[in-house]
DNA sequence: TTAACTGCAAATCTTTTGCACAATC
DNA sequence: GATTGTGCAAAAGATTTGCAGTTAA
């Protein structure tokens, strides 16, 4: 199904490339949308991550965030301001089939360091 | 300080190589000492990853577990089986920073594909 | 029409925390 | 004797779910 809400969502994770949190896709929803609730917020982000349009990423200790970008990239947690910047590289799989010996489906790497800005 | 608790919850997670879940933890530990709280555990577990002795993994949509080994290895979710196990290849800091362009502090690898015991 | 989705609120699950007491250094 | 840890239970934070009503196909 297509509703609105669906639509909203999406809109508000690919309008920036920021990595939002589920609450403040739910805040800039609810700028356009007063009544939509979190629920609604959840469960459409499950179903575009399902659709593959949206990606989740996991954070340590921290509320997931969702990523409106599905070209292929990582993410770079700054040690320092603790932001989350993307990481432009090709596609690792093959990189990391070789290092690790083991055939996969697919893969997660999260780098911790210092982002563009704290590097300085 | 060096209390019986934390001995307990560290001899508990390095007594078997599977990567066990907090609540397992407590289950084992309650076993040998029936009135350890599950605080308890929790906050043992956080010194001893902070001791660096204990490794603990975020798993997606699931509790986090705890890995007794601290070796350099990586960590594999099987697609079928849902379980997790250990893929020893050597440290990949420099690889990750060839490939990706990124001075790095740390990284964790994610790896979904099939188990051994999946794949035959 | 009917199957899927919404809003709301309550529930769930995991992890953390406050507190009074106890153990360790 | 001072500090740090413990057990208990309650709180917190993030996400999910049940349900009655609504919307889309």
């Amino acid at each position: 199904m297509n509703t609105k809400q669906k639509a909203l969502v999406l809109e508000v994770v690919t309008a920036t490339c920021s990595h939002m949190t589920a609450e403040e896709i739910y805040i800039a929803a609810k700028a356009k949308m007063p009544q939509i609730a979190m629920g609604t917020v959840y469960r459409n982000l499950a179903q575009l991550v399902n659709d593959g349009v949206v990606r989740k990423l996991e954070i340590p200790n921290a509320p997931d965030r969702y990523d409106g970008c599905t070209e292929c990239h990582e993410h770079l947690y700054c040690d320092k301001c603790g932001k989350v910047s993307d990481i432009w590289c090709g596609d690792l799989t093959e990189a990391i089939e070789s290092a690790t010996g083991q055939k996969l489906s697919s893969y997660t790497l999260t780098i911790r360091g210092l982002c563009s800005e704290c590097a300085v």
